[in-house]
DNA sequence: CCAAGGATAATCT
DNA sequence: GATTATCCTTGGT
């Protein structure tokens, strides 16, 4: 246990690996505050007028969290529990809402999901089995989220479904409300200030547009979006007029690239990808 | 069409 | 530990 009589080399070695630990750790805070000036409101304390917390449903139903219907607005841990394909059609037409630090409260209506059913699928991240430190939210219980980094600058994001490894992928949202601050997250995110304004289809038509429309970044990973204070899912209108397609951005799965796992809401102007020929073999 | 971005996981020594 | 190929995308030609 004598310190003193190490060797040099390897108390040198061990100050550099400190130093470049913290160079490390200097470019992802500068990078991080750059990108997303919005992370610390993962866990809004939202005191004041606004704090309406809890925000899970009541036994006592509060007033707040009832529709006119007498329906819960917050879906609970229930809705999630189905197989991935079922909670993917589900999905549609409910309503994603994003609360920020400042309580602001953004909303969008789902209209495109896909479906990633576990192990036996070839283009899920669970393919094989395959269970590591990024994707463990895909084997946690449904309702789980699994928000990952792709492409180095965006990030997606999946719900945990029932089944081992499976879960569903948002892919796009007609936006309802919070539109000019979705506007300033996916502009001052994106590259060159010279761009226009962006048209409210643009906004969140795609995966990860809707992330930077929504600020949800890697701190939402793993969370419980049956649960969770600053994301979360209201009842909307249920969609019958669903289409259902191959899905997007899976190169080499073999068979898997062409199974109808995707699905959105036909005619819809806020769906990322259209499918003319699904759509028209699908009456 | 293509390049940007960097984390991640597989594949090595 | 180090190296490399890949990636559930997007925006701009």
């Amino acid at each position: 246990m004598a310190a003193h009589s190490r060797p040099v080399s390897a108390v040198v070695a061990v100050l550099s690996l400190f130093r470049k630990v913290r160079h490390k750790r200097q470019r992802l805070s500068v990078a991080e505050k750059s990108r997303s000036p919005h992370d610390e409101a993962r866990t809004p304390p939202c005191e004041g007028p606004c704090s309406r917390l809890p925000i899970t449903p009541s036994p006592q139903r509060s007033i707040y969290f009832l529709s006119p219907q007498d329906h819960p607005v917050r879906l609970g841990p229930e809705f999630f529990d189905q197989p991935a394909v079922a909670l993917a059609r589900a999905l549609l037409g409910q309503v994603l809402v994003r609360r920020l630090a400042d309580c602001t409260e953004l909303r969008g209506r789902i209209v495109e999901t896909e479906a990633y059913l576990g192990p036996e699928d070839e283009a899920a991240h669970s393919r094989g089995g395959r269970q590591t430190a990024r994707n463990r939210g895909m084997f946690m219980k449904p309702g789980t989220l699994y928000v990952y980094i792709i492409y180095g600058m965006y990030f997606c994001m999946n719900v945990s479904s029932q089944g081992d490894g499976a879960c569903v992928l948002l892919r796009a949202l007609e936006p309802l409300e919070g539109l000019e601050s979705m506007r300033q997250f996916r502009s001052s995110l994106g590259k060159g200030a010279a761009g226009r304004a962006l048209k409210d289809r643009q906004l969140c038509s795609g995966p990860s547009k809707l992330c930077q429309a929504l600020a949800i970044d890697k701190s939402f990973d793993q969370q419980d979006l049956a649960t969770d204070g600053a994301l979360w899912l209201e009842r909307g209108t249920p969609e019958a007029a669903v289409v259902a397609a191959a899905r997007v951005g899976i190169g080499r799965a073999g068979q898997w690239v062409h199974k109808p796992l995707r699905f959105y809401v036909r005619g819809s102007p806020f769906v990322s990808v259209v499918d003319r020929t699904a759509e028209q073999t699908q009456a």
